[in-house]
RNA sequence: GGCGGCGUAGCCAAGUGGCUAAGGCGACGGUCUGCAAAACCGUUAUUCCCCGGUUCAAGUCCGGGCGCCGCCUCCA
């Protein structure tokens, strides 16, 4: 069984064939620059991560084209309003940008163009545009004839007539047709313009997308993704120049995510519930939040909330922890075979062994991260029983289950994105911060342990008690092993 | 009005025709422990918004209804 994806333009799940077998070629929208990323970006930007790093990990070689957007009027109007310029501002969100990605681990794209930096291939395609008769300069501005592009409305499920009703024509704006859409702008007083056959001016927004990606892809793409609300008219319009200018398909399969909600509704800026990838890493981990944006499948709605996010913080230190306490177990000195066969383990080994097979058949069907996310979790079940299998019968054949078994989910983990940070020190550094967190030091902790470790070495069972519930009540949970006592932070004392 | 999506346990969420309806979080009981914690085991949906229909068989397909949401204007 293949890979299977779910096309927008079709409405069905199609078997995933690449134009060129073993290369995939990709173009995901990326942002407008100008303004901090919210969790919606992060959504997008995630979700496609993932599907970049399952058809690494395929073995496709993946040539993926993520643009900025760094001019267009929201840069313009906020750039005046801070009174700086639009390059400046875009600079600075592009930068922002970046900070987030790299927070949330988000691999970085074969190539990120930008649109300022391709005026001359926009220009060219206007130009190829307006000679097949596509497109028509007016004052200043060239507007492509949406009716001439016959399955104009294909990919949005839009009637051409219906459209009109609502279609606009702003002042000054000279169209022959309200649907047509800009693919040139004459720029007004004030504003960043380049020179062209048209004058002074600057892109329309959907045309970037179409020369940028069709100059680092070629005319057709296998892949072409971003969020649902993109699809109109930004898609719609990428679609029809491209294929009117190039005559062939523009993209294979149309890949869109679903939206971040808040309480159920959509984030906005006018509801005033957007939340910054930024503040977000301020109160969580970032693989916390990854599988938290993997753990609904990628076109429906998912709703955000901090207890949410909290939870799959809970369930992330788990499968850490499990990994920490593996290879300790692992690493003990094994003194002789197995005497009999543990059935429980075996059945944990076979677990492990079946994990990549299952994940495969979770990110196959139309890149089910939720279903993939859960046979990890169920691995992570299976280490921990082996685990402990292990522990009371040290034997080879256990130590390499769990030794096999670790690698197994980490190499799973790594598609995902999560479980990328070293074990041990994750462990450690979550509870350091917790501690702080909670106003109190190590060496605090530590004390407490002697005095009850000398407690219970004169069985005063009562002072070690207390001991213990003191540093409960802080947060601090006591965990006597055969190693010793230790101590870890409990994540209900942190979360918010 | 047009287009699209969603409604599965206390909460989140897979599953789109057929063995016992994944998984996470939470709760409860147990194993372990001096007692705990962690981990593990068990329990927590005789049933998938409602009503009809197709089928030997439906959460899964079809029809109708109710409820929620998104797009149709810049938007991940």
């Amino acid at each position: 069984m293949g890979l299977k994806v779910y096309n927008t333009l079709s409405r069905k799940k199609e078997l995933f064939e690449p134009a060129e077998p073993g290369h995939v070629k990709m173009y995901v929208c990326g942002i407008t620059a100008y303004d901090r990323c919210h969790i919606g970006h992060a959504r997008s930007a995630v979700v496609f991560d993932a599907i970049v790093r399952y058809l690494l990990f395929k073995g496709y070689n993946v040539i993926f084209v993520r643009n900025f957007t760094d001019i267009d009027d929201k840069i313009i109007k906020r750039a005046s309003e801070e009174g700086i310029s639009s390059k400046e501002l875009s600079e600075r969100e592009i930068g922002h940008f970046y900070e987030d990605m790299t927070n949330l681990k988000v691999l970085k794209a074969t190539f990120e163009p930008r649109a300022t930096e391709h005026i001359a291939d926009i220009i060219r395609l206007i130009e190829t545009l307006i000679a097949r008769g596509y497109a028509y300069a007016a004052g200043g501005d060239v507007y492509f004839s949406v009716r001439r592009f016959s399955s104009y409305g294909a990919l949005s499920g839009r009637d051409v007539e219906e459209l009109v009703s609502g279609a606009r024509v702003a002042v000054g704006e000279q169209k022959d047709d309200p649907l047509d859409f800009a693919l040139w702008k004459a720029a007004k007083p004030a504003e960043p313009s380049w020179d062209s056959p048209w004058g002074h001016g600057r892109p329309g927004w959907h045309i970037e997308c179409s020369a940028m990606g069709m100059k680092y892809l070629g005319p057709t793409f296998d892949i072409h993704g971003g969020g649902l609300d993109l699809i109109f008219p930004h898609h719609e319009n990428e679609r029809a120049q491209s294929e009117a200018a190039t005559g062939q398909t523009f993209v294979k399969y149309w890949i869109h995510n679903g939206f971040v909600t808040i309480r159920g509704e959509k984030m906005s800026k006018s509801l005033g519930n957007f939340i910054t990838i930024k503040d977000i890493l301020k109160r969580h981990n970032s693989e916390a939040l990854r599988l938290f944006l993997l753990s609904k499948q990628y076109r429906g709605p998912l709703d955000y909330s901090e207890e949410a996010l909290g939870e799959m913080e809970t369930a992330l230190e788990r499968c850490y922890r499990a990994i920490v306490e593996a290879g300790k177990v692992a690493s003990r000195p094994v003194k002789k075979a197995c005497q009999r066969e543990d059935v429980q383990a075996a059945e944990s080994i076979k677990t492990l062994e079946a994990l990549p097979g299952q994940f495969g058949q979770a990110m196959d069907d139309d890149f089910n991260t939720a279903q993939a996310i859960g046979f990890m979790f169920e691995a992570v079940r299976a280490l921990n029983r082996l685990c402990q299998a292990a522990g009371k019968r040290p034997c080879a054949s256990y130590s390499d289950g769990l030794k096999s078994g670790i690698k197994t989910i980490l190499s799973i983990g790594r598609i995902l994105g999560v479980l990328e940070d070293d074990p041990v020190q994750y462990v450690r550094s979550r509870d350091l911060d917790g501690l702080s967190a909670l106003g109190l030091t190590e060496d605090e902790v530590l004390d407490a342990i002697i005095q009850r470790t000398e407690a219970r070495a004169r069985k005063d069972w009562a002072a070690a008690d207390s001991i213990r519930q003191r540093l409960d009540g802080q947060g601090v949970a006591l965990k006597d092993t055969p190693e010793g006592t230790v101590w870890a932070v409990k994540s209900s004392a942190v979360l918010p």
